[in-house]
DNA sequence: CCAGTCACG
DNA sequence: ACGTACGTGACTGGA
């Protein structure tokens, strides 16, 4: 038989500290419960242990701490932000059929010290799971240490054993607790033998077996004077910090291994406890993924769904449409007691062209791309549920409707019939509930005039793609690649042997090891490789030079040139996806391949774009706004200076610049530009003096004093990003000037860091959110205007602040003009929004 | 599967 | 005392 115990209080201090924060939306923090089990589930899979304690302190005072008052006197109180997890990870515990021991005036290791002394005793195996190495003490022919620790994220325990800790230590188990009594520990506040550290007191004690053989024979034993009167002066200390460590074997429990085996009582309060707290990967690992998760409503119900074909539109339901490839296997229609089933595609196509039946759907985008592929239009979309899930939610991942059913607490309903899931069915109470949502916090608008008219757009431009020349792509890739052979060698040449150079733990290795290059930053697993550690070496050393420049070629062959031929399509365009539930401030993002990072800032890169191009006999008309950021900043700061200046229509670089460095407008010259550039920009980001100090390469002070400067003359920003932090904190959210939000639990939080990032976050969003709202607004405009006015001319690209409409080249001017107009009427600010749009027959012409 | 790196706005 | 600018996606190497 063999008892897995578990030192609680532990194992979840390491995984607390060990992996980067995680909340749920409403900002409860979950990742110390994530950690503890994942650490759990590995040691239980490594060790099948027959029955599981979990140890806990309870917070009275300790036993120990009568002893010596000052014990434990130095350690930080809990944070908050893992106190608030115990509870919530005991319940959790208990639910998954673990027994949990605690108690009163014994801490957590105690009771593992009772357990393991008594494994001999009642013929049992004992398997201690801890981070704490004074648990080592423990170990004997019948105990054993897994010791928890998360490298990199992942969980690890190794074994330890009487035979490792001679390796390790050179003593027995039992010996730790004399070698802890003259070295001491300063976070338990043992004070030991003052001035005999940990490899004296090792020492020691493998020479002359325990503390009793030492001062019994302290005149007589063969050590150096000064450590004899060391150890003279603290015998009292030492005997009290022996007391301290040992650990106490002698706690009142059950130590009966037959009353700790794990049983689960209910599964389904298990899995849906966990779902209540967002960690859905987890139920999956304990293996209830089967369970239903779904919470149940106070008034326990039983809602039962009859499945019918369905032959003739219904009002009143929600539509979610199952494809297969380009066409459509089958579709459900959610309604409030009823759910139907088709494969009728004329009836589909029927409902969805009917301009007077309002349609709630699932998910829009893939209709409008179906409609628009086999030439009608969908009509009257009023809902589209996961639109809206997204617009509640923006930081979630995963707007499946099986998750949504977890996280609004739909219940399931039973099905009879078949052909539709239980999520499936319960979609229309998913619209309901979202739908309420959605109205309470005000997103309707967003949704309605903004969303879903934009999947519209969105589907058409993924159809449409974006033209490109195959050929000359490839052509290109040869040259690079030919370019890339020879810096190899000149790499190795210069290294003295051949490594790969795409390994940044390889190259690390060459340059700082083994060629003995000054080392900059270091990351966790290493010297750190990236270009802005190189970049200050490059001018002294050639080889880090010829390692940028082999970079530069290796993204462009494998990301650009191998990564697009890949995916050019039959038709020879590139399909991307855009993503409209990707990003936490309302953007859209770009997927297989992404086309808003093809390079630009360098001229080799740039000629990539060469090769996307218009379709024969059509050109494209790029437009992109100007400063658009910092006229929505200057907009919702409504500061009197920024908006005088971008109604002025002035450089604004040039007058941040006048300003930060207190000149006269013309006395600014391209590096005072440039660094108020810099400024600029990182107000937008949420500023320190640090990074921009390091970004434009001024002292920490002068950086100071730029900052400090700028916020004196924009008064107006000044007191926005005061407010806007204050604001977040008392709301819990961000949000744009059309009301799109964004939460921000990390506020709360009392880790210095994270709460940073909540401030920077908290001041950018409504920025970038806004910025991007404003486009696609103006995408919207554009597609209709386009429409309206009979152009074959269409959108194919958006890059934030940047759109692309092919069309035929003698539409060009009206389309340029369109473009122009829209993008800069799309709302009114309090400064002028400018556009600037260019005609070429390729992306890189076209563009400026 | 994650870390490191680098492309874009 | 602490670490150090916002938002994305793709590729590579190596546990």
């Amino acid at each position: 038989m063999k008892l897995l115990a578990v030192d609680g209080n532990s194992i979840m201090n390491r995984a607390f500290y060990g992996i980067r924060p995680l909340t749920t939306k409403d900002g409860q923090f979950t990742h110390a419960i994530y950690g503890f089990l994942t650490m759990l589930l590995k040691i239980k899979a490594d060790t099948n242990p027959d029955a599981v304690a979990i140890a806990f302190d309870l917070h009275a005072p300790t036993f120990r701490h009568k002893a010596y008052s000052g014990y434990k006197a130095t350690r930080k109180g809990m944070p908050e932000e893992l106190r608030c997890q115990v509870e919530p990870l005991k319940e959790l515990l208990k639910l998954l059929g673990y027994k949990l021991v605690s108690v009163e005036g014994f801490e957590a290791d105690d009771i593992l010290g009772t357990f393991a002394k008594n494994s001999s005793k009642k013929g049992y195996e004992c398997v201690i799971a801890t981070g704490d190495r004074d648990s080592f003490q423990l170990i004997s022919d019948t105990v054993t240490v897994r010791f928890a620790a998360t490298k990199q994220g992942t969980p690890s325990a190794e074994i330890y054993d009487k035979q490792r800790i001679v390796e390790e230590y050179g003593v027995t188990p039992r010996q730790l607790i004399d070698i802890k009594a003259i070295q001491g520990d300063t976070s338990d506040n043992i004070p030991g033998v003052s001035g005999i550290g940990p490899k004296g007191a090792a020492d020691l004690i493998s020479r002359f077996e325990n503390l009793d053989y030492i001062y019994e024979n302290i005149d007589t034993i063969d050590i150096k004077e000064g450590v004899r009167n060391k150890l003279k002066a603290d015998k009292e200390n030492a005997y009290l910090s022996r007391m301290l460590g040992e650990i106490n074997c002698e706690v009142p429990i059950d130590t009966d291994i037959e009353n700790y085996k794990v049983e689960m009582a209910d599964k389904d309060s298990a899995a849906r406890f966990m779902a209540s707290l967002e960690l859905f990967k987890l139920i999956e690992k304990v293996g209830l993924a089967d369970a239903d998760t779904t919470a149940l409503p106070a008034v326990e119900k039983t809602v039962v769904k009859k499945v019918e074909k369905l032959e003739k539109p219904v009002k009143d339901c929600v539509i979610d449409v199952l494809f297969e490839g380009d066409s459509i296997k089958s579709f459900v229609a959610s309604a409030e007691d009823k759910a139907y089933i088709s494969e009728d595609e004329e009836l589909l196509k029927k409902i969805l062209s009917d301009k007077k039946l309002p349609k709630v759907v699932y998910d829009s985008k893939p209709l409008f791309s179906y409609a628009d592929k086999n030439g009608f239009e969908v009509e009257n979309i009023c809902f589209d549920v996961s639109l809206a899930a997204y617009l509640l939610s923006p930081s979630s991942t995963d707007y499946s409707i099986e998750r949504l059913c977890t996280e609004y607490s739909i219940p399931l309903p039973h099905i009879e019939g078949e052909g539709i899931s239980q999520y499936e069915a319960a979609l229309w109470e998913v619209y309901l509930k979202l739908k309420n949502l959605t109205k309470e916090k005000e997103q309707e608008k967003l949704l309605c005039d903004i969303e879903i008219p934009l999947a519209r757009v969105l589907a058409r431009m993924e159809n449409l793609g974006f033209a490109v020349d195959a050929k000359g792509i490839e052509d290109y890739g040869v040259v690079i690649n030919e370019k890339l052979k020879v810096m190899e060698q000149e790499i190795y040449k210069e290294a003295g042997y051949e490594f790969n150079i795409n390994s940044p733990k390889q190259l690390g290795e060459a340059l700082f090891v083994k060629l003995q290059i000054p080392t900059g930053k270091k990351t966790k697993s290493g010297y750190s490789t990236s270009a802005d550690v190189l970049d200050s070496l490059k001018d002294r050393y050639p080889i880090v030079k010829h390692v940028l420049e082999y970079r530069t070629y290796a993204k462009l062959k494998s990301t650009y040139c191998d990564g697009l031929l890949k995916v050019i399509a039959d038709d020879g365009r590139i399909h991307s996806s855009f993503n409209q539930k990707e990003t936490r401030t309302g953007r859209i993002s770009s997927t297989e391949p992404n086309l808003q990072n093809i390079p630009v800032r360098t001229e080799i890169g740039r000629e990539l774009r060469k090769f996307f191009k218009a379709a024969e006999g059509c050109v494209l008309v790029d437009a992109d706004y100007s400063q658009i950021e910092l006229r929505v900043l200057a907009d919702i700061a409504n500061d009197k200076e920024m908006v005088k200046a971008f109604t002025d229509n002035v450089d604004i670089h040039t007058v941040t610049a006048s300003q930060v460095f207190a000149l006269p407008v013309d006395m600014v010259t391209p590096i005072h530009r440039s660094r108020a550039k810099a400024v600029n920009f990182g107000i937008v980001y949420g500023i320190g003096a640090y990074s921009l100090a390091k970004d434009i390469g001024v002292t920490n002070k002068e950086a100071k004093a730029y900052i400090d400067n700028y916020l004196k003359h924009y008064s107006g920003i000044d007191s926005y990003m005061k407010n806007v932090i204050e604001r977040a904190k008392n709301e819990g959210f961000v949000e744009t000037i059309f009301g799109r939000r964004r939460y921000l639990p990390e506020l709360t939080a009392s880790n210095h860091m994270t709460r940073a990032f909540g401030e920077r976050v908290a001041r950018n969003m409504p920025i970038q959110g806004t910025a991007a709202d404003i486009i696609k607004i103006a995408m919207i405009k554009v597609d209709k205007r386009l429409n309206d006015e009979n152009l074959s001319a269409r959108l194919i690209l958006q890059v934030h602040d940047e759109l692309i409409v092919e069309c035929p080249q003698f539409e060009a001017m009206q389309v340029a003009m369109i473009l122009q107009e829209e993008m800069e009427r799309a709302v009114k600010l309090s400064v002028p929004l400018v556009a600037e749009a260019a005609v070429g027959k390729t992306w890189y012409d076209a563009k400026g």
